[in-house]
DNA sequence: TTAATGTACTAAATCAATTGATTTTGCCCA
DNA sequence: TGGGCAAAATCAATTGATTTAGTACATTAA
């Protein structure tokens, strides 16, 4: 197939290029015998406009950058990424951009990471997490880029973000277990110095506090988002916090991980012990026993990040949203009422 | 920050246009005395070239598409995915390639689909399951647009492919399992009509014949890759076959949702039946028990397709490679010897 | 009837690179 | 001093679109 070009198509029409040009981009002053002329070549020979010249033309390239950080190596194979993924394409493909995959490590250099935010291919960048967030800003701080985060940022309260309440799921959380009558609740929190982290492990105080329970430092452990870390925690509490009876962990990971230690131990759950987690995966709902859980909107948080960076792309609104989206207790097998105490 | 561009460099070099280009393009017949000059200035105003003008003018993007399809919705959540796309990305970043990530859904329309893989833009696509396969090679057919597969498909012979084994792989759980002892031996397997699944049956059935077991048709069930279907197919069999002692699930989804069903009928794993799975996805390990499985390179498929299609764009390659990856048995606590028979 | 406005179109500049053709430079040797 | 020959540099075409400026003609208003 000979490559197809505008002039080609404005020749057979018999009209100019710019014609077929307005006509392509709906853009007024074009006759109707002119537009059909067009519209008829276009069909007959399938044509579709070079987008990168188009780019080129036009500076922008409908393309936008979706950066995740493989810091925290484990957790990519946890099923969270590809809905979030999935939010942002279908918004995007909506709305007629295209979405640019890139994994940032830290081993890589400054200079590839600039690479990968080459401010001439994308008109916009997303940051799923923390990691990527601090460079990234840096690289595109004169290069006049729209950013949004997945994940609220308080180091950049200029830019717009999308997360899920963190401190409302977490006190929901919290307090399905005190309504069950749990009276020693453990938290296992991931990674330290993050809003999110901090915010859980707020509202799971807070929630112990207004009603009436104590908030032990030992029952608190701040470690990573995964099994690995729910597993080793439990592992210890089960020797050393023999009255405990639930916990309020702050991801489904870490809440599987802690169940198999509860298995290995011979500790059943939900009868001897409780165990919430937060997020909702997928594969959350088929665990032993199946999870009780913060359920997060996920695929909704990419959607609306997507929309708010089409947004700002547009209308170079200067306006900063960071918006909380609403977390729902789903409850399933693996909590239930607190054990009768046994003394 | 003022844009710069080739011309502006050129000027502030004291050289023409063509030698910046020359420069930073590693091409010879530049004196060594233009060369310094022209990356001082580069690297004074950090210049970086316009991608998409050099795309114009070579008529290649450097970027490559990844193409899921979302029509195995469910399982979007496994984490299989994510791997998929790091092995993919981590490849490309090697070369210089950019990644491009769509997922089709059988709503779109035929005309979104060919946007999404609109020549102009990608130099090649990667194809991440059967379902997309059909209508992308149709797309692309005369666009002269290089594709690689994961997951080979027996339709289309002409295009190179990467797999699993999955023969050796299904061979290699079900000897498993009868090394153990088992007589009674279950397969429940994914979607049909796909290569990957028929390999799966074939190596299940060969290798219950080659250790003199019978093949019964009522322990084999083909339905899809999830964990309902696991879930399912382990709550009608402990029904109807309680000669079963063990299963082997094409998928570790699957034998997710099939533990599951175990355990609310209270058969015990590995005590009274086992259970291997396939694929090895991250989670497998924290399964309850922890699963045996069929462990995949879902990293090293991810890589070694993009790898393949690397090499097709620039050499023009006309060699058709379908390979084969090796699977790994990782034995864990689902899978024991055959209980003693109660009879 | 004339001036002002509006519509449909074309030509040419622009976007920012690559690259083949051409010219200039530098060097050696006769 | 001039001819021959590479090496190095420049020039200009090319890639395929958008978009501005300019033009011709028709319509409306004064």
């Amino acid at each position: 197939m000979e490559r197809l070009n505008i002039d080609k198509v404005a020749k057979l029409a018999h009209v100019s290029r710019s014609v077929v040009s307005r006509v392509l981009n709906n853009h007024p002053n074009v006759s109707d015998e002119a537009r059909v002329r067009v519209m008829k070549v276009v069909k007959k020979y399938n044509y579709r406009p070079n987008a990168v010249a188009r780019s080129l033309a036009t500076q922008s390239t409908y393309q936008i950058g979706v950066l995740t950080s493989r810091i925290e190596d484990e957790s990519l194979g946890n099923g969270y990424w590809t809905l979030l993924y999935l939010g942002i394409f279908e918004e995007c493909i909506r709305r007629g951009y295209y979405v640019r995959l890139s994994f940032y490590s830290s081993s890589m250099s400054d200079e590839l990471h600039e690479h990968l935010l080459n401010p001439h291919q994308l008109d916009g960048v997303i940051c799923l997490n923390e990691e990527v967030t601090d460079l990234t800003v840096e690289t595109l701080a004169d290069k006049d880029i729209p950013i949004v985060l997945v994940g609220h940022n308080p180091k950049h309260p200029d830019i717009s973000s999308v997360d899920v309440d963190n401190y409302d799921g977490a006190y929901t959380a919290t307090k399905h277990l005190i309504d069950l009558g749990h009276k020693q609740i453990g938290g296992i929190f991931g990674d330290q110095n993050v809003e999110e982290t901090e915010h859980r492990i707020r509202a799971y105080r807070e929630a112990l506090k207004d009603h009436g329970l104590d908030v032990r430092g030992d029952y608190i452990s701040v470690g990573s988002y995964t099994q690995q870390d729910g597993y080793n925690t439990l592992n210890l509490w089960t020797e050393n916090h023999k009255q405990m009876t639930a916990v309020f962990c702050a991801s489904d990971t870490i809440a599987m991980g802690g169940m198999l230690a509860l298995h290995e131990k011979g500790v059943s759950v939900p009868g001897q012990f409780s165990v919430v987690g937060f997020d909702g995966l997928p594969i959350s709902r088929y665990m032993i026993p199946p999870l009780t859980t913060i359920e997060q909107p996920t695929y909704g948080k990419g959607e609306r990040a997507a929309q708010l960076l089409i947004d700002k792309i547009k209308n170079l609104d200067e306006k900063v949203i960071q918006e909380n989206l609403k977390p729902k207790l789903v409850i399933r097998k693996s909590s239930g009422p607190a054990p009768v105490k046994a003394s």
